[in-house]
RNA sequence: GGGCGAAUGGCGGAACUGGUAGACGCGCACGACUCAAAAUCGUGUUUCGCAAGAAGUGAGAGUUCGAUUCUCUCUUCGCCCA
């Protein structure tokens, strides 16, 4: 047998490819469309193995549909802009702009070697001006819709990177990327209001059905809708305020109030403002992260007024006023009531200040003089102590109840509040999309005239050490226009801006008077099909919601509200973790395996020690570098392995012999390949059986089935039987039409997977060029034999085969002479027979 | 603490609407080829048992002629939110 060269074949079939631009993508207004999409990397410097599972699931899907007759759109840019390049830059003293493109360079061509199906004439990449000039026109659109605006405010800022992060990017109160204590600190910053579309992206949710539900469930989450209502609080004779607005969800409790807490930034605060203990306190507060988790961790801590707020449902009860760190001014109005009997924050507050803890919810109707003790009682049950909201059931019917009392009574009224809070855009670097707004001699915003974009970064030679290049760059920051001058906004735009919009960019790549033509969006929006990481199931995704939201709010021309109309989201890719007796990480080339013991590879008298499985990453050095694994066994093997082992949306384990054994495998088909043409060659006369077009018939069948499904890796299983099958039934000679005729399709059913290795053989076949799915007859994938199984009380005591169709009598008549089946039945009687036409027949003695 | 999900051989994992549990792969064992090894090919591989057979899909219950699949309770793990 003839060796099978992958290098030449792959290196062949991607030029062809590339020649003969075989994946470009061109409307045409008769072929129904899809849009298949990965979500493009960031241009790091190589691919790792996540792009590999990503990339080959999104090929796989590309290519099928293609087979199946769609006008494909498979593109692939770069969310170019970033921290890691300023760092990279920093680290290597070059600019970023050099450090990217060649990455860019540099990734493309690993790309290009797992042989992916993708127009690459529609290469995008963000940093580009051609790409950010769009974003800025889209970011003044905005601005014109007053869906844009800047406010000072607290944000988490990381004083190592000097830059603000989302609260996301905050992990245990340390920056997500220097691990430095987060502080806050009041910014002007920019804001894109998407709140303002709560309701359109939370119900929108509910038409996504071919989103994974778990995303959809995150996203509901995050955008957490409450029901609640706004209470007015009056305060007691006092000349600073007359009364107090709050929101809260659990207007049931307000009978167990026993104080009220006010932000540090309530407009009340400016009557304290003069007080040396109140602005010790503030400061003291500006240790607490903004993160809800850390506000929950913190220790509570409060600044007594004189206030006293009287409980609008008792007016005999008045409570004391605070300032408190657990209330932030931007969720409800800074303000909240205090029960600290059902809610744990105010337990801790009222514990360290002597406060009433109050108990007006039992978790059992039968005991009425429940007290809580210890901790708060947040559960449901039923509300006592509390006038007439004795005995209602709690939460369901008591806080309607509380609601409706309170609207009666004109004490306050109904209120939805949402946890989503407005987008921060604004980010203090060089290497983003400069935000184009321009500042006059009293420091009012003003937008840079259109025909002035874009905005271009400038060129910088070196980085300075810390903080925003563009800050200190006097030339570029200083503009005149039409004899007055200007500043420039220094901060550039969050990347997330970036990657909001590029997928309309796919659709219109080369259009420079705007982001997009409309007409193309028409054609090719939504995303059929996107792919990814789920670790963007929230923001991502999100936020690329928003943006049409945005961009369509007040336009009669841009009707796309939902970008993405499936979702898949795939699972990561791990390994084995190594560490010598030191406790140091080892890499896997690292490591010598002898006897399924393993060892130092420079030292095999050391040993190593085998850690769990975990996703693949530098700090463990448990990575695998994928264009090796192309180079030692090419990409139709990778592709293989990459989808064997595991569901494409659960974890995967990568081993060194799995891969050997895909990458054999591979040689295996090119033998099988041979014995066709072997076979083809030898010109039988006649067919004795028609078992190879059944069979055929069946692998078309699952194969099909398993692709709609994205189960990529019981197709590979699929293969593999296919291969055991055919090698053994060549031997009944069939003759060359018959061969020829279920090798095509068998051969078309692994271009998807296995593009490089399929084109080679198909074209051994003299056949190249336009190839369409097969389509199976589904006379032939029905049995006409069927193994009926046989029950006796439930229980499986054998199997006869018989004809399909074949009737409870007939079958039983078998079963009596089949010694092994009815040595069970015997003389006893026989109760009842359940009998399932072609399946099985369960017999109750 | 809340929400969502998962649990099947030594391992990764199959099983369409309840109907032959363990497809396919890895690993392992044995055999063939070889002076030998690698490679390749073949056979076997849930557990207990020589066998007939029995048990068996995290644990316990329930529905059913029949449950990996449906319902309830619990345990453990993962993810998200706190």
């Amino acid at each position: 047998m003839e060796r099978y060269n992958f290098k030449f074949v792959e290196d062949k079939w991607q030029k062809y490819w590339e020649q003969n631009k075989t994946f470009k993508a061109t409307k045409k207004k008769n072929q129904k469309k899809f849009y298949c999409l990965e979500m493009f990397p960031y241009p790091s410097g190589k691919i790792h193995m996540g792009h590999v599972r990503n990339y080959t699931i999104g090929d796989v899907l590309a290519r099928y549909k293609t087979l199946q007759g769609y006008n494909v759109l498979h593109p692939m840019g770069w969310d170019s802009f970033g921290m890691p390049a300023e760092n990279a830059a920093r680290q290597n003293n070059l600019d970023p702009k050099t450090w990217t493109e060649s990455n860019i360079e540099n990734m493309k061509a690993q790309l290009k070697k797992l042989g992916l199906s993708i127009d690459w004439d529609r290469e995008i990449s963000t940093c580009t001006p051609e790409y950010y000039r769009h974003q800025q026109e889209f970011f003044l659109e905005l601005y014109d819709k007053g869906l844009v605006y800047r406010k000072k405010q607290y944000v988490n800022w990381d004083p190592v990177d000097e830059t603000v992060l989302a609260n996301e990017q905050v992990i245990d109160g340390k920056g997500w990327r220097s691990g430095a204590m987060v502080e806050r600190k009041k910014l002007n910053q920019w804001f894109f209001n998407i709140t303002q579309f709560s309701t359109e992206l939370l119900e929108g949710l509910e038409e996504l059905d071919e989103w994974p539900n778990k995303v959809k469930v995150m996203q509901k989450n995050w955008i957490g809708k409450s029901f609640g209502c706004e209470i007015n609080f009056r305060i007691d004779s006092s000349d600073k305020i007359d009364q107090i607005k709050c929101f809260t969800t659990r207007p049931d409790t307000l009978f167990g109030m026993s104080f009220l807490a006010l932000s540090v930034d309530h407009p009340l605060s400016k009557f304290y403002q003069r007080d040396p203990e109140f602005l010790k306190f503030k400061v003291q507060c500006s240790r607490t992260g903004t993160t809800e988790e850390s506000i929950a961790n913190a220790e509570k801590i409060g600044f007594k007024t004189e206030l006293k707020a009287i409980n609008p449902l008792n007016e005999e009860v008045k409570v004391p006023v605070y300032f408190a760190n657990f209330v932030l001014m931007d969720y409800g109005h800074g303000a909240v009531f205090g029960c600290p009997g059902h809610d744990q924050r105010d337990y801790d507050f009222a514990t360290k200040y002597n406060l009433a803890i109050n108990t007006v919810v039992t978790p059992d109707n039968e005991n009425q003089n429940y007290k809580v003790k210890n901790q708060a009682y947040a559960g449901p049950g039923y509300i006592i102590n509390s006038s007439f909201l004795n005995g209602l059931k709690c939460p369901e019917v008591s806080v309607v109840k509380a609601i409706e009392h309170i609207e009666k009574n004109n004490l306050g009224k109904k209120k939805i509040n949402f946890r989503l809070k407005d987008w921060g855009v604004s980010r203090q670097r060089y290497w983003g999309c400069p935000i184009p707004i321009m500042y006059d001699e009293n420091n009012q915003p003003h937008k840079v005239p259109k025909e002035l974009l874009p905005v271009e970064l400038p060129k910088i030679d070196k980085l300075d050490p810390s903080g925003n290049p563009l800050d200190h760059d006097n030339d570029w920051k200083n503009v005149t226009i039409a004899g007055k001058k200007y500043t420039r906004e220094t901060d550039t735009l969050d990347t997330f801006v970036d990657s909001s919009w590029y997928f309309l960019r796919f659709c219109s790549p080369d259009k420079d008077h705007y982001g997009f033509e409309i007409e193309d969006l028409k054609y090719w929006m939504p995303v059929d099909q996107y792919i990814g990481g789920v670790e963007h199931a929230i923001l991502h995704l999100l936020y690329s919601r928003f943006f049409m939201q945005a961009l369509s709010h007040q336009s009669n021309k841009f009707k796309i509200t939902e970008p993405f109309k499936g979702l898949f989201t795939q699972g990561m890719v791990c390994h084995e973790t190594y560490k010598d007796e030191n406790n140091n990480w080892l890499s896997p080339d690292e490591i010598v395996s002898i006897n399924g013991k393993k060892f130092l590879k420079k030292n095999q008298s050391k040993k190593v020690i085998t850690g769990s499985s975990e996703s693949m990453s530098k700090s463990k050095k448990n990575t695998i570098d994928p264009e090796q694994m192309i180079k030692n066994y090419g990409a139709d093997a990778v592709r293989l392995f990459i989808l064997s082992d595991s569901p494409p949306e659960k974890d995967v384990q990568w081993s060194e012999e799995g891969m050997i054994s895909s990458y054999k495998f591979i040689q295996k088909l090119w033998n099988l390949n041979e014995k066709f043409l072997d076979e083809m060659g030898k010109n039988h006369k006649q067919d004795k059986e028609n078992k190879l077009t059944i069979e055929t018939n069946k692998f078309v069948k699952k194969i099909t089935h398993n692709l709609e499904n994205f189960s990529y890796n019981i197709i590979i299983a699929n293969i593999h039987e296919l291969h055991t099958f055919y090698s053994k039934e060549l031997k009944n000679s069939y003759t060359k039409k018959t061969l020829l005729e279920n090798y095509q399709k068998i051969l078309i059913l692994l271009l998807p997977v296995l593009p490089h290795l399929a084109n080679e053989c198909l074209e051994n076949l003299k056949l190249k060029g336009n190839f369409i799915w097969p389509k199976f007859d589904s006379k032939l994938t029905t049995d006409e034999d069927i193994a009926y199984v046989i029950q006796i009380n439930g229980k499986k005591r054998g199997l006869i085969f018989s004809k399909r169709d074949t009737d409870e009598k007939n079958l039983f008549e078998k079963i009596l002479k089949e010694k092994n089946i009815s040595k069970y039945i015997n003389e006893k009687k026989i109760q009842k027979k359940i009998f399932v036409p072609n399946k099985l027949i369960n017999i109750l003695i």
